[in-house]
DNA sequence: ACGATATATATGTTATATCGTATATATTGT
DNA sequence: ACAATATATACGATATAACATATATATCGT
């Protein structure tokens, strides 16, 4: 798995991409939907930095019934994901992170994929 | 020091900027001149991106004389610096980056002021 | 096959970033 | 004060990214 450097941060570079980075960081494992509560955006928004930072390379989805997955690529260079691992533990307690976290954890009906992960 | 981590990540964005990153990093304080050396670029141009890299904190500057020396800025938060650290330890082999390196080293009458830094 | 749900993509518009070139500013030596 | 050097900024043109909205695709249950 070949990133070029610049690219991993323009991918970052967006707030939104940004905070749906700290957001799976921090759970692993997201459908669609629980982005779109979390962070209170259009799904055709997060969808579609959803789809850049796929084809960044920096996530990886996987389809459930009709549920789409995002998780953190864990087959990026071992630079980048400590680079991503340090900046998330770095202001994983500032806003609006820790809004977004919290946020998520209001959500009713959260489709359960997390049992069996 | 407060700097938005989406502001961190859109200044390295650029594969220029990114290399003249590199350099700082490995070499702690360089002059205009030499990054204009090292990067082979038109003077505006690295300015120009320097300029940018200061505004959003990244980078000091200091005059001496006629010159202008830029280093990184040790008032970054935590987290900050160590991301920068960690990708520049994590791809400081790779091009183009370690070529800039030779290219510096090659540079006839550099200023020298890293004898009293 | 059909409707419902979840997600993705297309389109037209607008804002932002970058570039090349020209010019301005600051410092030093004479 | 003037010339020379190093660096910074301004300007106009072009490319790229982001947005809001509309529409398409995929899966499941009946």
């Amino acid at each position: 798995m070949h990133i070029k450097p610049d690219s991993l941060f323009a991918a970052l570079a967006h707030p939104l991409r940004l905070r749906a980075m700290q957001l799976l960081a921090s759970e692993h494992e997201l459908c669609v939907c629980e982005l779109t509560h979390a962070l209170a955006v259009a799904q055709p928004t997060i969808s579609r930095h959803l789809a850049l930072l796929r084809e960044a390379g920096l996530v990886q989805d996987r389809r459930q019934g009709l549920w789409i997955y995002y998780r953190l690529n864990t087959q990026l260079p071992g630079w980048a994901q400590d680079a991503i691992r340090v900046v998330a533990a770095g202001i994983a307690d500032d806003e609006p992170y820790a809004r977004d976290r919290a946020e998520l954890a209001t959500m009713p009906n959260r489709p359960g994929a997390r049992c069996c992960a």
